[in-house]
RNA sequence: GGGGGCGUAGUUCAGUUGGUUAGAACGCCGGCCUGUCACGCCGGAGGUCGCGGGUUCGAGUCCCGUCGCUCCCGCCA
């Protein structure tokens, strides 16, 4: 700082008797007439001005104008304030800076809405973000950001991994999310994508010979938005040659261990737990649990399998969640509901009510021996689910989540992250009518699964594993297949003709044949840490610009139409827009 | 593409069973005020009740349509 000494909010008592010129935005003016009290903000935080017109009178004069988001600048000598007039709540409450001289370097027109009030709409923030970014959550949420991103590159070049930039104009990729297109004028007709990882760039680094990669990279995917999806998102990552898995979770744990002390000061205990996909889908009907609360998802197929009750009899599971609460008819009539959102035909209850007594329409189908079974204590209630295994674990999870959040069964200061291990290879598209990769098309399978990719791709394990916190996916990863022959495979069983391979991956199988070492890698989405991080509900709050739920930034109008010059020098003709 | 919620002053909201002049707080404008810190007090301006249509003697309120935002499902390898 040359003509400014201190900032705002470092001003303390170290400083008492000195003279001091401060800058920043009135955050709030108190006019008694004669004394007016300033509050000057600036990004480090706030210092009171105390402008007395005995003292200051052409600067008393200057305040009286002061509004609101007015940019000052204040020159005077800190002084310490009376005991009675020390404010505990400021971290400079103990001085205040008396006032000798007050200019207004930049006013402001009237707020669109007051830096102080919650609940503003969202399209207003946005259409006038440099002011949203003055508030509180904001300056803590974007420089949370900045915090996350330098821990991880600490920790990622502290182990030999080195930053590689990759390009944003690349090749079309099918097989995944919708693709952002960029017209070439030099090649008219053809067209680039941007990014929606850098997925193959870095196995062909690897194959390259940098054998640690990392990058904080930007991928982008035209999809429709939700609150924890946007179109344009970074990711950490990274790729390494001759992976092994216990060395990537440490790390991976290491570097998260390191970003949640470095950023919001919680320790947090590592090694972290991990479940196999098919345990986090039984015990929590979800591949992204969240485990800081119990309700876990039991099996009763096995004891209900000659049951008197028909459902349970005939149904090829039956699953069930013991709740903590004895439910009424209205409150059980709202949880059938959300089961029948989610397609169950609808959800058998046992109510143990306080008075000892059992309340269902199915107790008396069930035997002694399934009524011991169930059996909870008073003020509790069992529901099941009893269909398809996947559908009564997809219900059951959706009823846990939703109960763990009425009964308020969360733990809100709890940090619980989990691996979850061992995905599926495929997964069957019924629209399609094919199969899909769960994870992507270069995931390597499990050792023994090789061969079901051609004869049995759905019992195929893959090394595949995602990071979750508190149910938020924040990573995810796999082992990559590095055999020319292993990957035609693949592509195969994904129903990609020789053709169609050779058009769209001919690069990367021509590769796989040139000394291609093992390699596997992960990716983090950065955006959902910090969502994790800083108990934010909307990613759009840990990006400084983001576009809105229609894809829109209500601030500058993108996306919006082009000079029909540039498009014709694109070749690009604009037909009929599509429904 | 589908479903839910919301849309009233610059902002956040209230608005009864359909009833005569649509309110509050903050902000804004004017005045008073020398220890406030969300300063206080007095006064004032500010509204196409998203838009269009309908029912009605009468619509912010009821109905239909439409637009916008938001949350969710689909989708997101």
């Amino acid at each position: 700082m040359t003509w400014r000494d201190l900032m705002c909010g470092e001003v303390g008592p170290d400083h008492v008797g000195r003279r001091l010129t401060l800058a920043g935005w009135a955050d709030t003016r108190r006019d008694h007439g004669g004394l007016v009290f300033v509050d000057l903000r600036d990004a480090s935080g706030l210092c009171q001005l105390v402008i007395n017109p005995e003292r200051a009178a052409a600067a008393a004069e200057v305040a009286h104008h002061v509004r609101n988001e007015f940019v000052l600048r204040a020159e005077g000598e800190v002084v310490r304030r009376a005991p009675e007039n020390v404010n505990p709540e400021l971290p400079t409450g103990e001085v205040e800076l008396q006032v000798d001289a007050l200019e207004i370097v930049s006013p402001s027109t009237p707020l669109p809405f007051q830096l102080d009030e919650e609940g503003v709409d969202e399209t207003l923030r946005l259409r006038y973000r440099w002011l949203d970014l003055r508030r509180e959550r904001m300056q803590r949420n974007l420089r949370l950001r900045a915090t996350l991103v330098s821990t991880i590159r600490r920790e990622m070049e502290a182990d030999g991994f080195l930053d590689i930039q990759t390009p944003i104009l690349f090749k079309p990729t099918p097989e995944g999310a919708r693709d952002f297109i960029v017209p070439s004028r030099l090649q008219p007709g053809r067209f680039f994508a941007l990014p929606q990882s850098p997925q193959i760039l870095k196995q062909l680094l690897v194959i390259g010979g940098f054998d640690r990669y990392y990058q904080i990279a930007i991928c982008f995917r035209d999809e429709d938005l939700r609150a924890d999806r946007v179109q344009e998102i970074t990711q950490l990552d990274l790729e390494m040659a001759f992976p092994d898995r216990e060395y990537l979770f440490m790390l991976m744990e290491r570097m998260c261990a390191a970003v949640w002390r470095e950023g919001i000061g919680d320790e947090i205990d590592t090694p972290f737990p991990r479940l196999t996909h098919e345990e986090a889908r039984e015990r929590y009907g979800s591949d992204k649990p969240d485990l800081r609360f119990g309700l876990e998802i039991e099996d009763a197929t096995e004891a209900t399998r000659g049951s008197q009750f028909g459902v349970f009899a005939n149904a090829a599971a039956v699953r069930f969640i013991r709740v903590p609460q004895a439910f009424s008819r209205a409150e059980l009539e709202r949880l059938e509901a959300i089961a029948k959102e989610w397609g169950a035909k609808g959800l058998a209850y046992l109510v143990y009510a306080e008075d000892g007594e059992v309340r269902s329409p199915i107790a008396k189908f069930l035997s002694e021996e399934e009524l011991a079974l169930f059996a909870s204590a008073p003020g509790s209630t069992v529901l099941f689910a009893a269909d398809e295994p996947a559908l009564a674990a997809r219900v059951l999870g959706v009823l846990r989540l939703h109960l763990g959040r009425v009964l308020e069964l969360i733990d809100e200061d709890a940090w619980r992250f989990v691996w979850i291990t061992d995905f599926p290879m495929f997964e069957w598209d019924d629209e399609l009518e094919r199969w899909k990769a769960v994870h992507h098309p270069f995931t390597r399978p499990a050792p023994g699964s090789e061969e079901l990719v051609a004869t049995d791709p759905g019992a195929a394990t893959a090394l595949a594993y995602d990071l979750v916190v508190n149910g938020i996916e924040i990573g995810g990863g796999s082992f990559r297949i590095h055999e020319q022959g292993l990957q035609a495979q693949v592509f195969a069983a994904l129903q990609l003709s020789e053709d169609e391979q050779r058009r769209k991956f001919g690069f990367l199988l021509d590769a796989l044949a040139m000394g291609a070492p093992p390699h596997g890698g992960i990716a983090f989405g950065i955006e959902r840490m910090l969502m994790a991080l800083g108990r934010e509900p909307n990613l759009r709050d840990m990006i400084a610009f983001p576009k809105n739920q229609a894809g829109v930034d209500p601030m500058s109008g993108a996306p919006s139409e082009v000079e029909e010059e540039l498009l014709a020098e694109l070749g690009i003709e604009l037909g009929a827009r599509p429904e």
